[in-house]
RNA sequence: GCCUCUGUAGCUCAGUUGGUAGAGCAGCGGACUGAAAAUCCGCGUGUCGCUGGUUCGAUUCCGGCCGGAGGCA
């Protein structure tokens, strides 16, 4: 089946944008961004986002979408993704989905459909406020019941999983299994080519990141932390929980040195980048493209150029 | 120069009355269907500084050497 999307993922601080940015110069593309946090306003250096000029003229959607104090959700994304990826082919050009959150990717791609939501306000605080006071067991007890398969899934000490499952069923009565069963056998909403960018050796990725981060400091990651604090942004939103943010958040609120913020930036940083490869070794379509030691941009260009003429995809 | 303390996993350290050792953090691997930069699960990865001696057996006891910290000169 000739592909119809280009995706280019991978973990954080391997190149994805300024590669995406190429390849749509190159093909007449428009870059989709899949990232969870680069849809806030506001984030832009901790999120690395792109600057007008590393953009180089190319259409950039799906960033600067909501306010960092909102809730946003995967749901949420591929409803507002699904339009703009549906136009830009229908204008004969080139979606270019680049981005690490894989989960994006994934629902983007796949066209599953999502168990309804009854929303923040209600049943998901209730089942919140049980497992608080009861603990988890009786919950993953009462899954059991209604949805032994996935309850057998979960890990009991999944809580967050375990209460959507448990959500689920009490507001539709049907079990997630079974949703997730029927959403599965849904065909996929795009065919992609898959570029999927890493390091050959983990140090290499450590460093970048721990550069990007000093990079980030610079450009003054502290002031943009301060001004969403300024702003009233909670600590409690999914905003507040991005890298960069939550761990200066904290340092300024506990009165330590941002500096050493940064440290645990860095830190943090590295262990979502082996979870981001874990996600993405996982899809067995991916093409990697790992870069080495004193490797050129223009190689992974060629790599790229390459598959895409191979593929068909244009 | 002398005295005391000290050297165990990548780091900080525990421990073995002599039977080749274990915690936290780091790291590695995995999962993931409306929080996903979130959340959850699994895995010790080791010339116990070096070298002699005692011993069936030494990381443990003794000697010497080397490195580190402190004290007295």
């Amino acid at each position: 089946m000739t592909p119809n999307v280009l995706v280019v993922c991978g973990p954080t601080a391997t190149g994805k944008t300024a590669l995406a940015v190429a390849l749509a110069q190159r093909f007449h593309g428009e870059v989709v961004s899949a990232d969870s946090m680069q849809v806030y306003r506001g984030m832009d250096i901790g999120t690395a986002k792109p600057t007008a000029q590393e953009r180089g003229g190319v259409p950039h959607h799906m960033m600067d979408v909501a306010d960092p104090g909102e809730d946003y959700s995967v749901a949420r994304y591929v409803a507002q993704a699904v339009p703009i990826v549906d136009d830009i082919l229908a204008r004969g050009r080139l979606p270019i989905i680049a981005g690490g959150t894989g989960l994006y990717i994934d629902h983007l791609i796949a066209g599953r459909r999502f168990p309804p939501f009854p929303g923040q306000g209600s049943l998901r605080q209730a089942l919140q406020r049980r497992a608080g006071e009861e603990g988890l067991p009786p919950l993953w007890d009462q899954l059991a019941q209604v949805d032994p398969e996935t309850a057998a899934r979960l890990h009991p000490n999944d809580a967050k999983r375990i209460i959507r499952a448990l959500e689920v069923y009490l507001a539709t009565g049907k079990p997630l299994s079974q949703h997730n069963r029927e959403s599965r056998a849904l065909p996929n909403r795009y065919t992609p080519l898959t570029i999927a960018l890493s390091f050959r050796e983990r140090p290499a990725l450590w460093e970048r990141i721990d550069r990007r981060v000093d990079q980030m400091m610079a450009r003054g990651l502290e002031r943009e932390v301060r001004s969403l604090l300024a702003a009233g942004v909670s600590p409690q939103c999914t905003a507040m929980q991005a890298i960069g943010y939550k761990e200066l958040a904290a340092a300024i609120r506990d009165g330590r040195p941002v500096e050493q913020g940064a440290e645990e930036v860095k830190l943090r940083s590295r262990q979502y980048a082996k979870r981001q490869l874990t996600w993405f070794r996982r899809d067995p379509q991916a093409h990697w493209f790992l870069w080495e030691e004193g490797a050129v941009f223009s190689s992974a260009l060629a790599f790229s150029t390459e598959l895409i003429l191979d593929s068909g995809l244009q």
